[in-house]
DNA sequence: CGGAACGTTCAGTTCAAACTGAACGAACTG
DNA sequence: CAGTTCGTTCAGTTTGAACTGAACGTTCCG
C-alpha cells in the first residue's frame, strides 16, 4: 500500500483524518484557495476539540506562520471560529460544520454578481459596437452583433435559472 | 479615459474586440485556466474569419509558442477548432461558438464525476474508522461519525439536484 | 533536390503566490 | 517587574506555472 507524502510527515494521525486533511486540500486548490488552508479546515473538520495553531502546525507539517493566516483566513470566510479554550489559556480553532451561509456567500459573491457584471458588460461592448461601426466592414459588424446576441442569450438562459438554484439554501 | 495596457500593446484592435479579450482572459483565469487562453478564445470569438497563430500571437503580444500551446488547449478543450485556410495555404483557428456541449463536458468532468469521487472517498473513510475504531475514545468516534454523516447528507442533497441541473441543457 | 515557411517542442527565464524564520507587541505568571 | 508564552507581521526564500527564444522536423514550393 502507497502512503502519501502528508502521512509520511505526520504518523500521528489516524487514517481518516488524514484523508479527510487530504480531501480538503484537493477541494480548496479547485476552489483556487491555497490548499494548506483546506488542509487545516480538514483537521479542524473531524478534530474532537478545538485546536491551538501549534498542534496544527505539527499535525499538518507547517509553520506556525503559515497556519496564523490560513486560520484567520477560514476564520474571514466564515469556516471557523475561533476560541479560548481555557484549560490551555489560548486560543483555539475549531471548524464551522454549517456551512450553509458559507455556500450561500460564495453563490452570491461568485456567481451572482459575476453575472450581473456580465450583463452590464455586454451592454457596454453592444454600445461600443455600434459608436466605432465605421471601423468594420457592414459584414463583419454583422457577424459581431450576432456573435454578442449569441452571448447575451446564453446570460439570460443562465439568469432564468437563478432563482431555481437560490432555492438550494432553503 | 484610462487605457488597459493590453490596448497600448494592440492598438490594432477595435475597442469592442479587445473587451471581448479582456473578459474572456479573466473569466479564463477565474476557471483556473491560463488567462492567455482565454484571449485567445476571445480574440477568435468575434473574428470575421479564421487566424493563423503569427496573427493571433501579434495581436495578443504572445510568443508564437504560446500561442500554438493556447490553441491546442482550445481544441482540446473543445473551444476553438482547427481550419486549413487555403488562400494563405496554413492552418488557422476558429472559435467554436456553439458551447452548449463544451458545458455539458465540463459539468460531467469537473462536478458529476467529482462528486461521484466524493462519493467513494466518504464510504471508503467511514470504512477507515471503523477499522481503526479502537484508536479513538468512543465519545471521539462518535463525533467523527456524526461528522462524516453530515456531509453525507450535505452530498445527498446535492445528488438530487443533479438531475435539476442536466435539465439546463436540453 | 535545396530552401522557405510553418507548427511544435524544449530548456531557460520570469513572476507571483505560498511558505518560512525571525522579530515584535501583548498578555499572563511567578 | 523580569520572564514566558502566544499570536501576528514582515522580509526573504521557495516553488510552480506561464511565457519566451531557439532549435527541430515537416511540408510545400520553385
Amino acid at each position: 500500500m502507497e502512503e502519501s507524502a502528508l502521512s509520511k510527515a505526520l504518523p500521528g494521525l489516524p487514517a481518516a483524518r488524514l484523508d479527510m486533511v487530504e480531501a480538503c486540500g484537493r477541494f480548496a486548490q479547485s476552489l483556487g484557495i491555497a490548499r494548506s488552508v483546506g488542509e487545516i479546515y480538514g483537521l479542524l473538520y473531524l478534530a474532537p476539540r478545538p485546536m491551538t495553531l501549534d498542534e496544527i502546525a505539527q499535525c499538518l507539517g507547517l509553520s506556525k506562520a503559515s497556519v496564523s493566516t490560513g486560520a484567520r483566513q477560514l476564520v474571514s470566510l466564515g469556516a471557523a471560529r475561533r476560541v479560548f479554550v481555557r484549560a490551555a489559556r489560548k486560543d483555539g480553532y475549531e471548524a464551522v460544520v454549517e456551512l450553509g451561509e458559507l455556500a450561500r456567500r460564495a453563490y452570491e459573491n461568485l456567481f451572482k454578481s459575476r453575472l450581473q457584471n456580465a450583463d452590464a458588460h455586454m451592454n457596454e461592448m453592444l454600445a461600443k459596437i455600434e459608436a466605432e461601426k465605421e471601423s468594420y466592414s457592414p459584414e463583419e459588424h454583422a457577424l459581431i452583433v450576432e456573435r454578442l446576441t449569441r452571448l447575451r442569450a446564453i446570460q439570460s438562459r443562465i439568469k432564468m435559472l437563478l432563482p431555481l438554484a437560490e432555492r438550494i439554501f432553503s
